[in-house]
DNA sequence: CAAGTTTCTGGGACCGCTCCCAGGCGCACA
DNA sequence: TGTGCGCCTGGGAGCGGTCCCAGAAACTTG
């Protein structure tokens, strides 16, 4: 059987290739009669363009990259990650584009990534995360001419991004602890190098030190967003006494929370948790997590609509798409007094 | 700057476009003298061929896609792929090949898959997972003669799979939850219909009545998987007084972990929990999770080695991978008397 | 009704690589 | 030294589309 092509369909609609390509394209300029008679031939056979030569031939590939640069071996499992790759993929199934992922580790595959995802014009660009805001990667990509966008934050001016409202986030967390009248506020932060954990701690002692109880620099320790690394840096802080304690991710949250435990602290009595992002997890934890919320999913879709608009004009000037963030009070953090409430 | 092609490289090199493609392709048959000057170019310049046009004269893209169906929203949230994808995408870097993810629904993008992955002749083959075993896109697929390896079970013997030793896990698991001289055992299974969950119960059930302590109907309830179904199952399960529960995920353990909790029934001393996966929840779980590890994240590469050697040779008889299973105790199904030790 | 437009349609030239085949060259053998 | 054979190498023909351009067809307009 012969395989089925532009060409034999152009044929058996008895027009010639180049307007069997307008059709298919949805192009206009073709009479309605004739359009209708590829269409019919296309429905009968289920003809379906061949990737790689629309590819050669038309210099885009409709295949998108989601790269994700694994710092542990179990960085993916993170459910903020699983969410993103969801509002990904999703975004990528509704706009007609394939998604391609790349998990690297940035000592084994990192030259991986331009070679075969890149000068191999495989993707027509690039969402990527999980990056330093000063990640040399991402200029290289930028000197290769990929279209990009960040999720997370970047100093490059001419990168587009999307992320959370990490500052109006850490405020609001700050905020609330006040509110329960928390007076020994520690926090267990994110890597300092990370935009998003760097700028979520501005935003915390800004708000801390605004209501005139500024962060105490001995309960602050310095985590990498897994839960373990977590609980060990929560098992430091806690020697220090602390009745509240701001947690960067609702993973690392976890974590606090099994220190807590391992501790013989109650939770929320002794110390008051709050963690960040909102995710699965944060509302089965026992107790279930007070925390930030962010739309990671959306992050997600909004990325893919940023690469298009990139993909299609990459001269324009880079957009930056801020999500917002709000609190979501969980019994982690309800006032002493209400403890007894159940959920 | 014109392009840098193979046609390029082989002028620099001082070759024809044939003898440079043979180098780069590592094929035999160069003067060594030769091969050397063109992989100097290669080298000096970074070339990197293009990737459709190599798919559209080769007739192989070097892409495999991995297709996960998501039955609710969060499925891929479930540590379970998490792993899964980091051993199928681990494998793909390792052997020079592209990852293309998809995630579908069932009701929404259920065409996508066969139109745009299959027929765009985009992937070479198909990892796919999480479907049930006889389900019709898996018959739909190989007959539209795609290389395809399922992870997990399926009634077709023409298709490979890679799956756990479901059987002995939870064989393992009765025995375990026996030699704790518990005498209520009940299970939280997944749904029937999944071959996972269809073949744990099997062998649960077997392994129990060759005790002489045959499990009884009142003590089976059915999840889907979720910690959410398996969290009301649970519930419905406790009126009914177990003293041990089997759930068929580490994800559903935790949902009954909460319904425990809310019943106010302790782990183990009243209730002893056992899971299946072993994943990273079931160690953070308070109290850690007993339960039976398979390794998922093997499950994946192995899926990408059966698949390579189905593309290369579609006609070979259909292999099928079987990983092992074994127990890890942990708090939750301690003896009781020990139950004092801490972690 | 001729000439000038505008609208459609078809053909050719690629896109960059792989694969097959033919020819050149060197060597062994007779 | 002539012939045969094997090893290398180069050229040509696609792979299946897109895109540009020219020409045909249909429609204006004076």
């Amino acid at each position: 059987m012969a395989r089925l092509t532009l060409e034999r369909v152009a044929e058996l609609a008895g027009v010639s290739r180049s307007t069997a390509s307008r059709v298919i394209n949805g192009q206009d300029g073709v009479r309605p009669e004739i359009r209708k008679r590829v269409l019919d031939v296309v429905e009968l056979t289920g003809f379906v363009p061949h990737a790689a030569a629309r590819t050669l031939a038309g210099q885009r590939s409709r295949i998108l990259g989601l790269a994700i640069r694994q710092t542990t071996a179990q960085v993916f499992s993170d459910p903020y990650f699983a969410a993103l790759v969801q509002g990904v993929s999703r975004a990528c199934n509704d706009r007609d584009q394939t998604l391609s992922l790349f998990l690297f580790e940035s000592t084994h595959d990192h030259d991986l990534l331009p070679s075969r995802l890149l000068r191999t014009k495989l993707v027509d660009g690039l969402v990527i995360t999980a990056t330093y805001a000063d990640d040399p990667l991402l200029w290289q990509l930028t000197e290769a001419g990929v279209p990009l966008v960040v999720v997370g934050e970047v100093s490059n001016p001419d990168i587009p991004t999307v992320d959370a409202d990490n500052h109006g986030g850490a405020a609001l967390a700050a905020e609330h602890l006040l509110s329960l009248g928390r007076q020994r506020i520690g926090t267990v932060t994110g890597p300092m190098r990370s935009g998003a954990a760097a700028t979520r701690f501005r935003a915390f002692e800004r708000a801390l030190a605004a209501a005139g109880q500024p962060l105490q620099p001995d309960l602050v320790v310095e985590a990498d967003f897994t839960d373990d690394a977590a609980h060990d840096a929560a098992k430091r802080l806690l020697a220090r006494g602390p009745d509240a304690i701001f947690a960067f991710s609702d993973r690392m949250a976890l974590g606090v929370l099994r220190a807590l435990g391992e501790a013989g602290l109650s939770v929320p009595d002794d110390v008051a948790l709050v963690g960040f992002d909102d995710l699965p997890p944060a509302r089965l934890a026992r107790p279930p997590l007070t925390t930030i919320r962010q739309e990671v999913e959306q992050a997600g879709t909004e990325a893919v609509a940023l690469l298009l608009e990139r993909i299609q004009d990459p001269s324009a000037p880079a957009r930056r798409v801020e999500l917002p963030t709000s609190l979501v009070v969980r019994e982690s953090s309800v006032p002493r007094r209400a403890q007894e409430v159940s959920a």
